[in-house]
DNA sequence: CATCTCGTTGCATTTTTTGCAATGACTTTA
DNA sequence: TAAAGTCATTGCAAAAAATGCAACGAGATG
């Protein structure tokens, strides 16, 4: 029995939906399916009831379930009781994020990191994912929270956190820009809303040149989000990351579509210059990413 | 962090003590010290402080501890408690061991058994290691522990707890039967203690058919217990797995040779028919034996 | 000063975990 | 009532982690 099981199952039985759960955890659904049976086997008892299909707690799902808590928050406590003991670590550092990012990975990360060390001032900026390489290479940024490029910049380092697709969207509303049930596209035809640089765009320019096509921009846009407002409004078909669009309060208006062959995925992570990675703080935070 | 790093962690925390920890667990030193290194990570504090040789609590080793040991008889509690839900089952076991494997495993594996199945009637012997997989293939034992054999008979399995070195020991006694530091050793003319048949036997056979010696055959023995103790008293020179030596009371009174090369280690655990394992209770055995 | 004890670390191997893709049970929709 | 969809589970291969051995080094002991 693992702590990070013990998480999964409160996970689990809050949403009782593993695929919810899985994103939530960002794990795949059939690692959450066999960690569960694993689980179920340690405690020796069934913990779900797999009948319905909401996932319902089982009497011995209740006690395991007051059993997680207890001990995560006996966990947490001692960590923020010892971990403090140890932080007389301070000093300034300056994290720089997509807004996107800031959503998914910050708070918890943040979290601990304050946790442990509270005196340290923790100077966060948000902004365009496609400037995250730059400020770190720069200085102005001491860490950043990033999609990995494909050739890493001499004297970074990199440290992956999760994986998100890349993926084409269209607008839900019937007919709009695409009729939905084609089956072949006829890309140069298709307005196309991407970013204006970036990793994204660096993909899908790659993604048309090697079929020969090129593609009808209509719109060039900063920032990810905005690419899934634009979308949503009828502009045309966008390439942003799965990451982004769960996010999105448009997710609803947008749908993904079934492109072959895919985009590479995203890898997403803590990037800084590799040099510095020597000093305390960084090194930090660092450790704080992993578990 | 990991329930098993919970109880790594009491044990050294009681025996102060790298060395003896790994053998209270099975487990190598290095392991232990991986493991324990990693838990410091995660809490985010030393909890051994490493000046001094025995290791020593630090402040926040000790409130390690009691998180520890709340959190796994919190555990314990809740497995007692959806355990008994299940275990409506009920029967006769017949287990069969060594003495010296009562020592080590029994007791671990009963009382987790015992728990969860209270209602099963189960019969315990103990007797001669080379009597284990006999009894298990007439049918007078459900299931043994045993050490595996080269060649598992048809229709049994066997299942690995742990793995104990085959050893040769000698009087510590200066000068008995032995000089201490003779370093070739004329094995023809020492004499042998030696089980009269089993595994152990076989082996000590094989590794002296290899080196076309004939060895002198002192005394033989049923039961690796004995031949401890006869070694001890000074009669000859004897086989026997490290399990039993290291719960022999004689065994501060006899030296490990170093004997090159080494005898093949003993692998220990569960041994019982193939077809059987599909009866709930020796299933439900099997799996407690597994965690 | 040499030797011993004991914890730590590099390395190769084994074991475990993970994601993908296919499966199967069950539900909703046409 | 059949077809399509939703979900959890499972075989399989790749990736990641744990483990033991052996070498190392710091501190204690004779």
């Amino acid at each position: 029995m693992d702590y990070k099981d013990l998480q999964v199952f409160l996970s689990i039985s809050s949403l009782q939906h593993l695929g919810r759960a899985s994103q939530q955890l960002h794990m795949s659904a059939s690692t959450l399916s066999r960690r569960l049976a694993r689980m179920e086997e340690e405690a020796g008892a069934q913990l779900f009831s797999r009948d319905s299909s909401p996932l319902q707690l089982t009497a011995a799902g209740e006690l395991f379930r007051q059993h997680a808590e207890q001990t995560l928050l006996s966990w947490e406590q001692l960590r923020s009781a010892v971990g403090t003991q140890v932080s007389d670590l301070s000093g300034r550092l300056t994290l720089y994020c997509s807004v996107t990012a800031s959503y998914s990975f910050l708070a918890d990360l943040l979290s601990r990191f304050r946790e442990k060390y509270p005196q340290v001032d923790l100077r966060i900026h948000t902004g365009d994912a496609a400037e995250s390489i730059p400020r770190v290479e720069s200085g102005e940024a001491d860490v950043v929270i990033a999609a990995r490029p494909e050739q890493l910049a001499a004297g970074l380092t990199f440290k992956a956190m999760a994986a998100s697709p890349l993926l084409f969207i269209a607008p839900r509303a019937p007919g709009a820009v695409l009729p939905l049930n084609q089956t072949e596209i006829d890309w140069a035809q298709v307005p196309m809303v991407l970013s204006e640089s970036g990793l994204a765009r660096t993909r899908v320019n790659r993604w048309f040149a090697a079929r020969n096509i090129a593609p009808h921009i209509y719109a060039q846009v900063t920032g990810n989000e905005a690419i899934v407002s634009m979308v949503a409004l009828g502009v045309g078909v966008g390439v942003v990351p799965e990451l982004v669009l769960r996010n999105s309060p448009m997710a609803g208006r947008v749908r993904v579509l079934n492109v072959q062959p895919e985009l590479e995925p995203f890898a997403i992570g803590l990037c800084a210059q590799s040099q510095r990675l020597q000093e305390p703080l960084l090194q930090a935070l660092w450790k704080t990413a992993a578990i």
